[in-house]
RNA sequence: GAGCCGUUAGCUCAGAAGGUAGAGCACCUGCCUUUUAAGCAGGGGGUCGGUGGUUCGAUCCCACCACGGCUCACCA
């Protein structure tokens, strides 16, 4: 919307109209005295007295309704806390009246009067006098649909955020969220700590890496897609618990359930095994749930989800077996499960042997069905290239997945800690990444270093943020409790009509 | 990356056999000193996402492109 909207056009022509008369339209600091919240006592309970009582208030904040009734006018005006209504008469501001009416939705002021009660019975600030914070230059959405189209929201988050009531709520939700995290770690004697974002090497996770490069150093770095490797570094280090919430970056394709990049919370415990995870990842959903709703149901997109503890559990090759009706093991030829695969009508990839053919089958079959929270446990270990075996089985890992509302929320295993091992399993994935697997993991040989100082045993989880806030704020995309999530740039055109110039 | 759907006024949305478009809100003018989706009367505003094609004529049909959404694929 360039400068010929009409719109646009008369808020200009009254900017430069408001600098005429020597006034500035883009105020400065403003004496507040009062934010809305803090009317909140008063609003239905006090006394004509008690208002007349508070004596003179002044509150800052965006207009977002104006109502003219020729020699009065109302508005609304908008905090951070909440919302009250100022009322204007002519007798009372005399010549700044004219001023008044000719203030914009959207526009910053600041007002200074006596709160009464309005006919209706709505706290109101009688305006004595006013100043121009920031003037409004765009008209806003409507008030009454808010602003809806998709590609606005994302791009223009602050003009939805604006408008768009529950929106300021979802990342409220986040935000006590991720604090509730901390909160309960930080109880359980775990230290918060930060690990390179930029990595020569990325590793902890399988997964397609961002490139970028370091002039003065002259090296390719890559954004990282886990901290694994460098938290464990730090329980080598002696830091027995530690824990890390940040962006991790996956060069993937988008969807309701992937965003290029995430949050996630990683978290390490010495002397703890998987078991021990699953109890403590209860506990802290149970947390989040109390801190945040106040109850462990919750209602994800028409569905309830009861985190009640203790969860389901179901071994990774229980839930395959009865998906296919038939038991199946991590030895089971690839030939036969395939056929059974295909007589419950499931095409897999024939290329997919092994943990690939494992993993396809899971995600088809079982994960779509777990709607209630359940640990799945026991991997392939092929899987699980970071992961401990089990004793009595090695071709599992002692590892277990998270998952509530048919979606992935954590992942966690008993670490590796013989570092001969972990090189063998590093030397496996390499033979898959020369057969092309690119999300196979790196070899990292400071990583094998620090476990040859000796790791204790271990136990470490992963928690996509980002899928939690969307389970608790029910929202269907993730892309909904991302402030910003990535979009193709603007096109030119599309640019112009934004008014990227100025 | 593939398939399907979408893009009309600042916002939310209608619309037509193909004959250059409409509503509500917002905006402007007038009236209005307790309104609140204020009201009443009048008015302005559109390269119908872009580029080509078919046609006497395209916003509508066709092709390509851009952006977005959903589903699939990959991952968490």
């Amino acid at each position: 919307m360039s400068d010929d909207n009409e719109l646009i056009r008369r808020r200009l022509a009254k900017l430069r109209a408001l600098r005429e008369r020597g006034i500035d339209p883009f105020g400065s600091r403003y004496p507040v005295t009062h934010w809305v919240r803090d009317f909140e006592r008063l609003r239905d309970r006090a006394t004509e007295e008690e208002l007349r009582n508070l004596g003179t208030v002044s509150v800052a904040g965006r207009i977002m309704a104006l109502r003219h009734h020729g020699k009065t006018c109302f508005a609304h005006l908008r905090d951070y806390t909440g919302q009250i209504q100022l009322y204007a008469r002519a007798d009372q501001l005399a010549d700044d009246y004219a001023l008044f009416t000719e203030l914009d939705v959207g526009d910053f002021i600041g007002a200074t009067g006596e709160l009464f009660r309005t006919r209706t019975g709505e706290l109101t600030v009688a305006v004595k006098s006013f100043a121009f914070l920031a003037k409004s230059l765009r008209p806003l959405p409507e008030k009454w649909h808010g602003l809806k189209d998709v590609e606005t929201r994302y791009r223009q988050r602050y003009v939805d955020l604006l408008v768009n009531q529950g929106v300021r709520e979802v990342f409220t939700l986040k935000s006590r969220l991720i604090k509730a995290v901390r909160e309960f770690l930080d109880a359980r004697g775990f230290l918060e700590v930060e690990t390179p974002m930029m990595q020569p090497i990325p590793g902890g996770a399988a997964a397609r890496p961002f490139v970028t490069h370091h002039n003065a150093l002259g090296t390719d770095l890559y954004l990282r897609v886990a901290p694994e490797l460098y938290l464990k570094r730090l329980v080598v280090g002696g830091l027995d618990r530690v824990y890390e919430i940040n962006r991790n970056f996956r060069n993937e394709g988008v969807s309701t359930q992937h965003h290029p990049e995430f949050t996630m919370l990683e978290f390490y415990q010495a002397y703890a095994d998987a078991g021990d995870l699953m109890e403590l990842t209860e506990a802290l959903l149970l947390h989040l749930a109390q801190s945040l709703t106040g109850s462990p149901r919750l209602t994800y997109q028409g569905e309830s989800v009861d985190l009640s503890p203790p969860w389901r559990r179901l071994s990774f090759f229980q839930g395959l077996s009865e998906a296919l009706g038939a038991p199946v093991a991590p030895d089971a030829d690839p030939g036969s499960v395939q056929r059974l695969a295909r007589a419950k009508g499931i095409e897999v990839d024939s290329e997919a042997i092994g943990g690939q053919l494992w993993k396809e089958l899971f995600e088809t079959l079982v994960e779509p069905t777990l709607a209630e929270p359940t640990f799945v446990f026991d991997f392939p270990l092929e899987l699980s290239p970071l992961s401990k075996r089990r004793r009595e089985n090695p071709r599992l890992a002692d590892r277990f997945e998270l998952f509530a509302a048919r979606t992935e929320l954590a992942n966690a295993y008993t670490e590796l800690n013989d570092p001969h091992e972990q090189r063998e399993r590093f030397r496996e994935q390499a033979t898959q990444r020369e057969r092309g697997d690119d999300e196979a993991h790196w070899l990292d040989e400071d990583f094998i270093r620090a476990l040859e100082y000796g790791m204790p045993p271990t136990a470490g989880e992963g928690i996509g943020i980002d899928r939690l806030v969307m389970l608790f704020a029910d929202q269907p995309s993730i892309r909904d409790v991302i402030l910003f999530p990535a979009l193709r740039p603007e096109s030119q055109a599309a640019g112009a009509g934004n008014g990227e110039e100025r």
